[in-house]
DNA sequence: TATGATCCATACGGTTTTCGTATGAATGGA
DNA sequence: TCCATTCATACGAAAACCGTATGGATCATA
């Protein structure tokens, strides 16, 4: 039997909730639908919803069976786009995770730009700055800043995000400002958990690389936050200069150690390894690496070339 | 249009290269298998095989078809086997890579009762012990010896290799015995540089690591080689217990430094990274797991737990 | 509580599609 | 040169499919 249409039917009946909706839908008849899962049932030997009139819910096999079959139908999709006169033509969704501050300055206002280009495709954005669950989540691509370490992981490099040291005028009144990173020492330094190099700051001095361990009474796993925590006057932090220079131009918050550069963090497109990369990651994937390239057709590239 | 029948007849044209062959084997009449292919191009717009009446090619277009309509079926049929009455019923094909000796001595040995146990399950064998290429060559699951680095992999430890440090009594005569790790320094010493400490060989003493750099005028990525190597007398080379104490039985190496155990090796299972590992993928792994545990079903299990 | 609206399952008849047999064209080997 | 084999196509029968009509059940609303 053909098992194609009756999977879509049911992945739109769990979305939807309704057969009728899904008749609808796909211009057909309500019974067609009714059939189709039916039949569907009857050759997996499972229930897959729970009928109650007014509500459908998708069984513990239903569930299952709907994440299974959402990765077949996409992989069927990458077979018809692998040749063809849909060659290069992706098509489906595309799961994309973006880091919260980067993504909003500098992803979103290019993603039409990208729906532009692939009408076939639709985007289903997560904000995020964590590493972890990008597998669990079913996360396609993803941009991160910092160092890559997930195992199960691609990694492609796509740029360096430079990063200023900066404090607020109001805890420079109270604490001076430090005249050199081992000054960073007795200060109050506001910690990024989620980079892997913790509480150790890393600047590149005329006379080579320094390392400080910093102190500090304030940490979070928020880019936001740390911004945040600047502005009030909490401390001294390193913070992405694309996500600061706003602050600085208006006086809100001063540029440390000029004549010291922290360690510029890679900018790294991420995604989960697989022999036959899906066209509309590959597609996506080359879109960043282009818009983000030193040379490329931004017209601010917050990145450098990498260092 | 029905796509699964399509696909899986393309599939087996290209493996048998014929449309009668394939029609006998899915009873059914060779005008069907005709008919599904040229419907299957005219749906991609692509033509898939270049027909001349004694030879079934599959064109530039079909080789890409191929390699994407397998990695379909096998979601599909993943779906399949998620629920019902077929779940946990894993089937297919599974490519599994062992290590060259390991696998002759521990795995190929257990394969049977494996394939007894899943009777829809067939497994095509690669034997080597390099850690690339494993997504590349499509491999659904490798046991692997030693640290495991790669990217994009997932690594599963399930046990743990002891190694031993040995020569033949001809290099003995010739060079003596070294004391210590310390003095293999001046010894011929035979690096497999699969290993990613390469040049500096681990030791445990009885006060604590001891890590030597080793020099010799021998090396090879081949496990085979080294013992071959020490059996004639090359020199000094750390083997795994498994795949010597053979040989130290019948006298033909001699055990050495037997008060320094060089540090064991992790025994893992890797398999490519993905949200919904396939079920014959953990079936394998299961079972490998079960049969090098400590205390599991292995008579004489190569593997101590892990350290 | 009663009524109406909505939703899914099932029966039925007509249409479409599918499939196997028979046949033709082409190629390679004897 | 002839024969055997292979794939493409035509045709008629059989099967599958689809939409309309209908029934049973539930929830919202009066």
């Amino acid at each position: 039997m053909d098992l194609l249409a009756p999977m879509r039917t049911f992945v739109r009946v769990v979305e939807t909730g309704s057969f009728t909706a899904v008749a609808r839908e796909a211009s057909t008849s309500q019974p067609t639908i009714s059939r189709q899962i039916a039949a569907l049932e009857a050759h997996l030997g499972a229930r897959l919803l729970t009928r109650s009139t007014r509500a459908l819910t998708p069984t513990q096999d239903g569930r299952a069976f709907y994440e299974h079959a959402r990765r077949a139908l996409e992989a069927v999709g990458e077979a018809e786009n692998a040749v063809g006169r849909r060659r290069g033509r992706p098509s489906g969704t595309l799961k994309l995770s973006i880091p919260v501050v980067f993504g909003r300055l500098h992803v979103v206002p290019r993603l039409g730009r990208f729906l532009a280009r692939y009408p076939e495709l639709s985007i289903e954005l997560a904000m995020g700055d964590g590493f972890a669950d990008l597998v669990e989540q079913g996360i396609d691509l993803a941009i991160r800043v910092g160092v890559v370490q997930d195992q199960g992981l691609v990694a492609r490099r796509i740029g360096t995000v430079r990063r200023l040291a900066v404090a607020a005028p109001s805890y420079l009144r109270r604490r001076g400002a430090p005249d050199s990173p081992a000054a960073l020492a007795s200060h109050d330094c506001i910690a990024y958990t989620r980079l892997a190099t913790g509480n150790r700051w890393h600047f590149q001095g005329r006379d080579g690389p320094i390392a400080v361990d910093i102190t500090g009474r304030f940490a979070t796993d928020s880019s936001e936050g740390v911004r945040e925590a600047v502005r009030v006057g909490l401390g001294v932090a390193l913070i992405p200069a694309f996500a600061i220079s706003d602050e600085v131009r208006r006086g809100r918050v001063r540029v440390l150690l000029r004549d010291y550069e922290p360690t510029p963090l890679p900018l790294s497109l991420v995604y989960p390894s697989r022999r036959l990369v899906p066209l509309k990651v590959r597609a996506m994937a080359d879109f960043l690496a282009r818009e983000f390239a030193p040379d490329g057709p931004g017209k601010a590239p917050p990145t450098e070339s990498g260092g």
